[in-house]
DNA sequence: CGGGCAGTTGATCCCCATCAATAGTAGTGG
DNA sequence: CCACTACTATTGATGGGGATCAACTGCCCG
């Protein structure tokens, strides 16, 4: 893998290579830092190439100076699973292994800053206070795992749509702003969400025809321009990184109450959509996502 | 909501006489084990208990000395997600958080020991070899939730239950042995595989028929005997914990090969069963995962 | 201008959810 | 011990959500 090659450097809105230490914020006492110099100088990484792969010796760790990476998991009959979106400041390959088990590719054009996983552990062991922002690092990771997970297991493709446009805008857009960027394909999108590119089309078709959102291509991916915030946090359901009010335990909390759904999971026709065709346009099923507002 | 009602209050941990301390081997030396006392006595927690539930303020860590745990979230419409089984010797409960972001309940009656999650911390950041430990502990776990992703993401029904039962005869059957307890009834496993209960019954049903497996029914839920290994192993596709041979990257790595599936993801009938005429078993592919032992 | 690729849209199919009914099995009380 | 209850597992019938297959469109780049 020779990937890391250094190519065509002022096409995209790169940042000057510019090293800098790696700063982790410990949880303990924000302002206080912990520095680690960076191994080596700013790397630019070309469109899908990867930066490692699954299975490589985790020698390095990195940050994202700008530009997108995915992390990427496959098997071998070509299936593919995206884990995880990152964008610029995120911080990636503390495995904790002595290998990699995630492949990391560049979405974009994309620099970024290495540093020693050694050095960091090395620092961590010496100041107990970068352990515990490890430690932190490592659980916001597993509770954004769970929250994907509860997404592939048992929401629709309108809800997880909804839920990735709202994750992409808390992540990436200026607050106040109501345009996203979306450096990434469909297909990475589809599998991020656990569907197919089809399916991804077939539901911003659906937003864009309810005036929800507005999509435009350009160079680096697609902008998405959010018309009606309230309906898409309608449509995501809810907040699947964090469960709703009821601390309801099992489906036996209580024998008496047979739990009934608020909304139901399905039946919500296609994607929104009319199904019998061939009469007038009618766009009624929109408004009971609207009308929950 | 009025879940969590007091109602069985007194039934929920039971304390009894058997106190531990909690040994974490640490990744440099595996021998030395760095202890912590437990906080307070040995917990007995009946079946369908809570442990603790998603939000609560995260004051102790638990060992599990005997039974069954499922770590649980959930959104308000009674959807479910199970993202985890724990058995014997298992730790959870470190969220690294103020609150807990899980709920934890009992599968079938189950003993927990339980330590003070701040004596936890202080210990490791007075030992850096505990606090590795813990690292190494949150990355297993990182691990674990890519490959239930991948799982809820990419596979058939069949492929889940099968990396399923593998899963379970790995954790939870002594070596050599060919059978593996399930204390947890089908509708924990359809929330754990993102599925629903009569699927899981009727992929059993389909194993049981080709000879694969059998199952029996008992206090604890259900014994699975496992007849054909091989045969599990080929349907399960992929052990979805670690990938593929090839280090291939994403779908762009080489315009030249176009990625032709081994085993096409679908299409093989409902639920694997037979199509066309069923003759003989040809699992040819099995020598593959079984010669990587 | 034309080749190539990503995105989009349409038609069809099928895996699995859903609804419904039956068969076990544990628990309880007589 | 056996009815009776309550639940869970199982099996069957049916339909839908999204995958799959197949064009087609628009944009980029040579």
């Amino acid at each position: 893998m020779q990937s890391l090659s250094c190519s065509a450097s002022n096409k995209t809105a790169l940042e000057r290579p510019r090293p800098s230490p790696l700063r982790i914020a410990t949880p303990t006492d924000p302002d206080r830092l912990a520095s680690l110099a960076p191994a080596g100088r700013t790397l630019l990484v070309d469109k899908d190439q990867p930066i490692y792969a699954e299975g490589e010796p985790a020698t390095f760790c990195y940050r994202i100076l700008g530009g997108c990476v995915r992390m990427v998991k496959l098997i071998d009959d070509g299936r593919r699973q995206v884990t995880e979106f990152l964008l610029p400041d995120d911080l990636f390959g503390l495995d904790m292994f002595d290998a990699h088990d995630l492949t990391a590719e560049a979405v974009i054009p994309t620099t970024v800053c290495r540093y020693r996983r050694a050095a960091l552990e090395a620092l961590a062991d010496r100041d107990p206070a970068v352990a515990r922002g490890l430690r932190s690092f490592a659980a916001h990771g597993l509770r954004k795992a769970r929250g994907q997970m509860m997404l592939l297991g048992r929401t629709t493709a309108m809800e997880r749509i909804a839920s990735f446009l709202l994750e992409m805008t808390a992540r990436a857009s200026r607050p106040g702003q109501d345009q996203v960027a979306l450096p990434m394909g469909r297909a990475d999108i589809a599998d991020y969400l656990g569907l197919t590119t089809e399916t991804i089309c077939r539901a911003l078709g659906c937003l864009r025809e309810s005036g929800t959102i507005d999509t435009s291509r350009g160079r680096d991916g697609t902008c998405v321009t959010i018309h009606d915030l309230a309906a898409l946090r309608t449509l995501a359901s809810a907040e699947l990184t964090r469960a709703g009010v009821g601390l309801r335990s099992g489906r036996d909390g209580d024998p008496l109450a047979p739990l009934d759904p608020l909304i139901p999971p399905r039946h919500q026709g296609w994607l929104g959509r009319e199904r019998s065709g061939g009469n007038g346009p009618p766009l009624a099923v929109t408004a009971i996502f609207l009308a929950q507002t």
